[in-house]
DNA sequence: TCTGTTGCTGGTAATATATACAGCCTCCGG
DNA sequence: CCGGAGGCTGTATATATTACCAGCAACAGA
């Protein structure tokens, strides 16, 4: 995201406590009465510089159709992103895998959760780790042995047990029915994405 | 706030869900397309039985100006208590047993869960619930065949699938290491305590 | 039987809103 | 000295949206 100007951040405020305090982001006409501007086309102007440097999406051609990102403060922004099918060759953390949120303190988790994945396939079984469990996720790719991590290989996303020993990395399977998959790390790229640090399942699955 | 029908809960999800999807809430004619109404006028007369039931609260003469109000999502509350040894002969949801809170909105789970049972012993290891994982848990005593039950047998509080035929109640584990329990109801007493509806588990215990 | 609520169809007028076009001024890097 | 971004005024206009009209049918409680 670029950087705001200060105006530009004022205008980003406003509309962040006009969503606290109605529920719904404001119109062109509001910004322009709250800033004193005499033009609606001030504001239209500002959301567009504001949309131009990521600060916030614009729905167009529907009123009130401006989303704040990349914020944390928002009420509409709160809980865990949770992550679904991940295409090949575009990261795991992306607006647009993003299905849904889930309400859930982050902090909950140690270290703390970035995103929730949902697991895929019974690899993990006997970790108990089942298919359409949400893993919670840290994002860093400093991992040890024997942790479970979310690693990315050619355009595969897998959640693995991990084992480093020198230029080969295993991923372990928890489930007898998988194969181990050993990579060597001077031939093959290997990307490890983040570490499990916890798992919520919905009642469904149970 | 009144008890809401069927179709109007229906409605007030709609709305719920597209907050969250969108950033904004929906218009008139977002609700007419999204329930199949060929009539914008469904949507507005739903929305004023809405707000006449204190639902919801609505923005005259702005777009889009729908509140969600009593929502549920327990901004205030302090997250589910974490229940862990139960002692004897008291009941499960006791407040001395509430050995801290954990952040988490109940309404990811349904039915709700209304606490967390700590679980001891790995009796339904093969159901992925494994040693100090949180059993998220509905407190009901409205349980069907194949459900993972939280059972209060003597003084004993234990995590099963559930299964009756008659007065015959089987309390089955899901691990070929520990045996099933047969309870006669015109015997022995049996209290289901909950219903599981989820689950949580720590990092540590990856 | 009357009255109110729920749950809709179908339509329309008023107005709220987004958005385009035409400018004006300032500052800043090249 | 040019070009572009930032920051506005002012005027339109198409359309998105609210809000109200008149009905119809089923159903519940008084």
């Amino acid at each position: 995201m670029h950087k705001l100007t200060a105006r530009q951040e004022e205008i980003r405020q406003f509309i962040r406590q006009f969503i606290i305090d109605s529920g719904f982001p404001p119109t062109r006409a509001d910004i322009t009465r709250a800033l004193g501007f005499r033009s609606p086309n001030a504001a239209e102007s500002h959301l567009r510089a504001l949309e131009k440097k990521g600060a916030i999406s614009l729905q167009a051609g529907s009123s009130r159709g401006i989303r704040l990102l990349n914020d944390t403060g928002g009420e509409a922004e709160s809980g865990l992103p949770v992550i679904g099918q991940v295409a090949a060759g575009s990261p795991v953390f992306a607006q647009e895998h993003v299905r849904e949120r889930c309400q859930v303190n982050p902090g909950i988790f140690r270290p703390r959760a970035d995103y929730l994945l949902s697991v895929q396939g019974m690899s993990m079984r006997d970790a108990g780790i089942l298919e359409g469990d949400l893993l919670a996720v840290h994002r860093t790719a400093d991992v040890r042995n024997g942790q479970i991590v979310v690693a990315r290989l050619q355009d595969d996303v897998t959640v693995k047990r991990f084992q480093r020993d020198g230029y080969q990395v295993r991923l372990l399977p928890e489930n007898p029915d998988y194969t181990p998959i050993t990579v060597d790390l001077r031939t093959e790229p290997l990307v490890i994405e983040g570490l499990g640090v916890g798992l919520i399942r919905n009642g469904e699955a149970l």
